[in-house]
DNA sequence: TAACACTTGTTTTTT
DNA sequence: ACAAGTGTTA
């Protein structure tokens, strides 16, 4: 039975015009709408121009765009997916379709469905600092110990917790969570997870986890609710599937349920969330959770070169779980991908930005066509400095995104406690901000009788005289003074527009008055962003008012803020700049020039995820994501020193370097070439750590502190045959044989020897790690 | 209560 | 190195 009504020719583009632009595989992908499939999309592999084309394909078979529900990873890929499709079939039918991210999709429903789970429709989004906040209050009233319980990783057992839909009850009631949490000292955490769930419910407010735990609560306990979603989403679509945790899986499954008219697409080898929850089983085990379920595979790669496709190739085959898959490419065969070992994080910076610099002239390339991809967000730093030195532009993802800032935190607090005045986070954070002389002190006793009276803060506030607030009558005036003041905001939150109530509320409340008379230049800055707020709210009401919805502004502003990332935040004229962002960042993106640096043991693979074969699988994949980004070429640098935490360490190159087969691989590098497989430098320097480590255990007990070796690089010794170069010698070098010294150089405590070689040309050595034996002497050393 | 110095942990990735 | 959290002083 088809859902469709008769073929209509809407549009500029027919059905067949649009499948014309599809190769096979796509095409079939595209064509079979009815039942269960699953897309295997290999990197680079057409996956979206498959989602696009399949939506349009179902608009203009009639499908009307609100039956659609299409799933995506981030605001930013359901935006531009939308806007691609709006050029398909037009901007009307576009704007209708439900697509965006689980969590912007099912904190909509739910707004519309609170009452049915016990919430209002007004409930706030806690961010992750929220969560962290409230969880750390928590630890200190049930006087746990703060060394044992940490809110981050408190955070994480019961983000995990959520997403496998386990609930507070259901924790309590696990034995087998209970010996685990007894096993790793924190036999109280179902106590804290209890306390935090009633302190979110009570404060009408979610966190991330539980948008997605509370729909299939919803969907669970009101079967006529999810009657009438299932109604609506006529087909389903799943972006990246393979990212999908446990809970967003069974909403999938659920909605679809009855006519398993879905689509998954995705792509095993680039699973690479599975810290925040994801299951890579989702996307393995599809087959066997939806009956009959069409399986298509995207095997052809247009967006890179032979040789970086055969690279990756060659990578991923060293993991054992995975679909089988073909990854292939017809592009030109492409430069080897050029691995670089430097000698110091210092100089991986200037590795970076010369060849930058270099082949943007050479290949006429473009600052936007360069990205250099890392591992964590603090390698970016470095890379700024060179980038900054070498005046070439760029611009940084990630990090700390712009709605985090303190500043706009607390204005955004502001706008919280008058969408929802029980939001017990945005009122501990305002109730003194700015100073108006309301102390710790006095918000204890508001919590304690808030806590005794089963009422939110806010409630206290209102009439403190009920709940026998013990207060001296100039903290009271305070109080009813800050209580007028958010009461009055609420009352003209119904009288005027988002905008306006926002400039009200940087007005009367102090903030401005704060701002104005901070003249330094941190406060500059905190201003302008302040302005910056205020230009993006306009712009939101604006946008708004032209679709004809005066409404809840304010809540959806809200809703879609706490929601954003930085990635989402696209800004005007950032074309021209080299792009830094995290491998994880990078997912989904493109770019002809990638560099993918800090290749190093304990960094790429982390250090955390080595214990576990999955970890380092997963590690493997983030490469793999990598690699896979670069459509001409690649270039993988890593360090021989890395400074992090304040000292500076020796470092391995990676392991996967070894996994990528060599004959992909070019290893021209200044430094002698020399990548560190392990060898006989790469034990010394295990051996090094191991000791090091050992020192710093050990330091925690002592009182007189071990003081962390500075330039641990410097204590490596010379090798006899080091000590005695001098220019004018011969020497046989264990990779590019012979040459003659031409001159020696000590930069800091290295040595450094410049050698020009019969056959690799000029190279610069560095002694310290240079394998070579001195074979003679030309006669002219001096 | 507010401002300041001191201590502590942090660095894996993010909706 | 750095930020955030904690304790101390005025």
């Amino acid at each position: 039975m088809s859902i469709f009504v008769p073929m209509q020719k809407t549009g500029k583009e027919s059905a067949s015009v649009l499948l014309d632009q599809l190769n096979d595989a796509q095409r079939a992908a595209v064509e079979f709408c009815d039942g269960p499939s699953l897309v295997i999309a290999g990197a680079g592999s057409g996956k979206t121009r498959v989602l696009t084309y399949k939506i349009a394909y179902l608009l203009e078979q009639g499908l009307p765009p609100f039956y659609i529900l299409a799933l995506t990873f981030t605001n930013k890929a359901a935006r531009e997916m939308k806007s691609r499709i709006a050029e398909l079939v037009g901007e009307k039918r576009a704007r209708s379709l439900w697509m965006g991210t689980f969590h912007a999709i099912f904190s909509r429903i739910l707004r519309n469905e609170a009452e049915a789970i016990g919430f209002r429709s007004n409930f706030t989004i806690f961010d992750s600092s929220d969560s962290n906040n409230l969880i750390r209050l928590i630890i200190k009233e049930m006087n746990l110990d703060d060394k044992l319980y940490r809110p981050g990783p408190v955070h994480g057992q019961i983000s995990r917790a959520k997403n496998s839909l386990i609930t507070p009850a259901m924790y309590a009631a696990n034995e087998e969570i209970l010996q685990y949490d007894r096993m790793a000292k924190r036999p109280h955490l179902f106590e804290i997870y209890q306390r935090y769930q009633n302190r979110l419910r009570s404060g009408n407010s979610m966190d991330f986890d539980d948008l997605l735990m509370y729909t299939n609560i919803l969907f669970r306990d009101h079967a006529e609710i999810l009657e009438k979603y299932r109604n609506q989403f006529q087909y389903i679509l799943v972006d990246e599937y393979q990212d999908t945790n446990f809970a967003q899986h069974l909403i999938v499954k659920q909605l679809a349920d009855i006519h398993h008219r879905v689509c998954v697409v995705g792509d095993d080898a680039q699973s690479i969330y599975s810290f925040r929850g994801a299951n890579i089983d989702n996307i393995l085990k599809f087959k066997s959770n939806f009956n009959e379920t069409q399986i298509f595979k995207l095997e052809q790669n247009y967006r890179s070169t032979q040789n970086i496709v055969n690279a990756a190739n060659s990578l991923i085959k060293k993991n054992s779980e995975q679909i089988f898959k073909d990854v292939f490419s017809e592009n030109e065969p492409g430069e080897k991908i050029e691995i670089r070992g430097a000698f110091s994080d210092f100089e991986e910076g200037l590795i970076v930005s010369n060849k930058i610099a270099r082949m943007r002239m050479e290949e006429h390339a473009s600052y936007g066509d360069f990205a250099i991809l890392y591992r964590t967000n603090a390698q970016s730093r470095i890379f700024e400095e060179s980038l900054r030195k070498n005046n070439i532009p760029y611009r940084i993802y990630g990090g700390l995104s712009f709605y985090q800032r303190k500043e706009i935190k607390d204005v955004i607090s502001y706008f919280r406690l008058i969408v929802n005045p029980d939001d017990e986070e945005a009122f501990r954070r305002i109730i003194n901000y700015p100073t108006r002389g309301i102390g710790d002190v006095t918000v204890g006793k508001i919590s304690a009788a808030a806590a005794l009276h089963q009422v939110s803060l806010w409630q206290v506030l209102e009439s403190p005289l009920t709940y026998n607030l013990d207060i001296n009558t100039g903290t009271a005036r305070k109080l009813a003074d800050f209580q007028s003041l958010i009461a009055d905001f609420i009352d003209k939150n119904s009288q005027m527009n988002a905008f306006e109530l926002a400039q009200e509320v940087i007005r009367n409340s102090g903030i401005a008055k704060e701002a104005y008379e901070d003249m330094t230049p941190e406060g500059m800055s905190r201003t302008q962003n302040i302005q910056e707020l205020l230009n993006a709210m306009n712009e939101f009401v604006a946008t708004r008012q032209e679709q004809g919805e005066e409404n809840n502004q304010l809540v959806d502003f809200l809703s879609e803020v706490s929601l954003l990332t930085d990635q989402d935040t696209d800004k005007e004229g950032e074309n021209e700049k080299v792009t830094l962002m995290t491998v994880h960042s990078a997912k989904g993106l493109e770019f002809d020039h990638v560099f993918v640096v800090g290749m190093e043991e304990d960094l790429f693979p982390s250090a955390m995820a080595k214990s576990e074969m999955r970890g380092l699988e997963e590690e493997r994949r983030l490469f793999y994501v990598a690699i896979t980004r670069a459509k001409k070429t690649c270039t993988i640098t890593h360090a021989r020193s890395r400074f992090r935490n304040g000292v500076t360490n020796p470092a391995v190159a990676s392991r996967f370097l070894k996994d990528i087969d060599p004959k992909f691989l070019s290893t021209d590098s200044q430094l002698g070439g020399e990548i560190s497989y392990p060898s006989q430098a790469d034990d010394f320097w295990g051996s090094m750590r191991a000791e090091r480590l050992q020192k710093q255990e050990r330091s925690i007990s002592s009182p007189n502190r071990v003081t962390p070796v500075q330039r641990t690089t410097s204590t490596l010794p010379l090798s006899k045959e080091a000590k005695e170069l001098e220019v004018g010698h011969l020497i046989e070098h264990e990779r590019f044989g012979r040459g003659v010294v031409t001159s020696i150089e000590m930069g800091g405590n290295d040595r450094r020897a410049f050698v020009e070689f019969e056959s690799a040309g000029k190279k610069q050595l560095l002694l310290k790690f240079a394998k070579f034996t001195i074979i003679g002497s030309t006669g002219n050393n001096r």
